[in-house]
DNA sequence: GACAGTGAGACAGTTTCCGTCTTAGTGTCT
DNA sequence: AGACACTAAGACGGAAACTGTCTCACTGTC
C-alpha cells in the first residue's frame, strides 16, 4: 500500500548525511563539492540530487536541521528531570559547552541563518543562536522563574558560553559540571535574587 | 654592496611557506588555491608568483623541497654520532617514524614526484622515497657493510617504515626505540652476517 | 628624485563546479 | 513476462572559481 515506503531509501540518505558530516570535518564547508559527497556516500549525483531537489543548498540545510535536532534533542534528554533552576541552568551550561567543542562544525551551523552562506559566529550568527535557544529552553524554567527573566538568563549565558567556546579561559571549563554549578551559583542565582524575589 | 640581499625578502618567503603548511595542514593539497595561500601569508598574489615564476607547481616543489631538505636535516641531526650499524639502523628508523607521524602530509610529499601530480604513496611514490632514502643512508653505512648490502637494507627498511606509518602494528611501534632495536636485532643484524661474513 | 619591493586589483583563459537531463541497469511487485 | 521504482553513469551548458599575467599606485631606502 502507501504506507510503505520503498525499500530502504533511509540507507541512502543517512549515508549521504554521513558523507557530510565526513567531508566538513575533513575539507570544511567552503571546501566540499558535491562531487566530494557523492564519491564519499558512493551515491550518484543523481540521486543526491532527487533525494534533496533544489541541490546544495537544500543539502546542507537539511544535515544543518539534522544537527540542529541532534543537538537539542541531546539536550534535552540532559535537562530532563532538573529540579531546581540551578540544575537546569548547570546542565544547559555543561551539555551545550561539551556538544560544542565535541563537533568544531556544529557552532558554526547553529549560526547560519538557513538561506544565506555561513555566517559569522560572533556577529550575525550570534543571534541566531540567542534566539533558538532562547525558544527551546525559557519554557523549561517556567516553572522557576517569569519568562521575560528567562529570556534575560539565557540571553546571558547564551554569549558566555559560545565565549568560552570560542577562546577557552583556564580558570573556567564549562565542561565540567562542577565548574558550572560553581559559576551559576555564583554569577547568575545572586543575579537573579535581586530581580525576582 | 652586492653581498648584502635586499631588506627582508627571507621573511616573506617565509611567511608564505608558513601559509602553504597551514593551509595544506587545514584543508589539504587538493583543496588549497593560491588565493588562500595569499591571505593566509598576508601577502599579496602579485609577490608570490614574483617569489616563485611559475605560479603553483613551482611554488608546491619549492615547499616540498624544503620538506626534504627538513625530514633528512633533522634525520641526519640524529644519525650523527651512531657507533655501530645497529645505533644507525634504529636511529634512521625511529626519527623516520617519527617525523612522519607528526606531518600526516610529509609522506605524501616525500612520495610525490616533482613535476608530476600527488602520488601515491603505495606504488608509484614509494619508488621515490626508497631511492632518496637509499642515497641519503647508505653513504653513512660505508664505514659497518659494503655498499651494494646496504642498499638492499635500506630498500626493506624504507618499505617497513612506510608500511608501519600507514597501517600501525599493535606489536610493534618503530617510533619507540626499543622497539626499534629490538626488531633491528631480531631481523636485520641476523639476516646481515649471513651474507657479510 | 630614482629605485626596488609590495599591495590591490583588472583581465582573459582555463578549469572546476553545479544542476539538469538522458540512458541503461537492477530488483520488486503484480 | 511486463510494469514500475530506484539507481549509476555520465553528457551537457551555464555559472563560478582559479590561475597566471599584467598594470598601477604606494612605501621606504639610497
Amino acid at each position: 500500500m502507501s504506507a510503505v515506503t520503498t525499500s530502504q531509501p533511509r540507507d541512502i540518505e543517512a549515508a549521504i548525511f554521513a558523507a557530510v558530516d565526513s567531508c566538513v570535518s575533513q575539507w570544511g564547508w567552503d571546501k566540499v563539492t558535491m562531487d566530494d559527497i557523492c564519491v564519499t556516500a558512493g551515491v550518484s549525483r543523481a540521486t543526491v540530487y532527487r533525494l534533496f531537489p533544489g541541490g546544495r543548498d537544500v543539502l546542507f540545510e537539511a544535515v544543518r536541521l539534522g544537527k540542529l535536532e541532534d543537538f537539542f534533542t541531546a539536550m534535552r534528554a540532559h535537562i530532563e528531570g532538573s529540579e531546581s533552576l540551578e540544575d537546569l541552568l548547570v546542565r544547559c551550561i555543561v551539555v551545550a559547552s561539551i556538544e560544542l567543542k565535541h563537533d568544531e562544525h556544529l557552532a558554526m551551523m547553529l549560526a547560519t541563518v538557513p538561506g544565506e552562506t555561513l555566517g559569522d559566529l560572533t556577529v550575525s550568527g550570534l543571534g541566531r543562536i540567542v534566539r533558538v535557544a532562547t525558544a527551546f529552553i525559557t519554557p523549561l524554567t517556567d516553572e522557576f522563574i517569569p519568562g521575560d527573566e528567562a529570556a534575560h538568563i539565557v540571553d546571558v549565558m547564551c554569549r558566555l558560553v559560545i565565549s568560552y567556546y570560542l577562546s577557552p579561559s583556564s580558570t573556567i571549563d564549562f565542561t565540567n559540571e562542577d565548574a558550572a554549578r560553581h559559576f551559576v551559583q555564583r554569577f547568575v542565582l545572586p543575579a537573579l535574587t535581586i530581580t525576582t524575589k
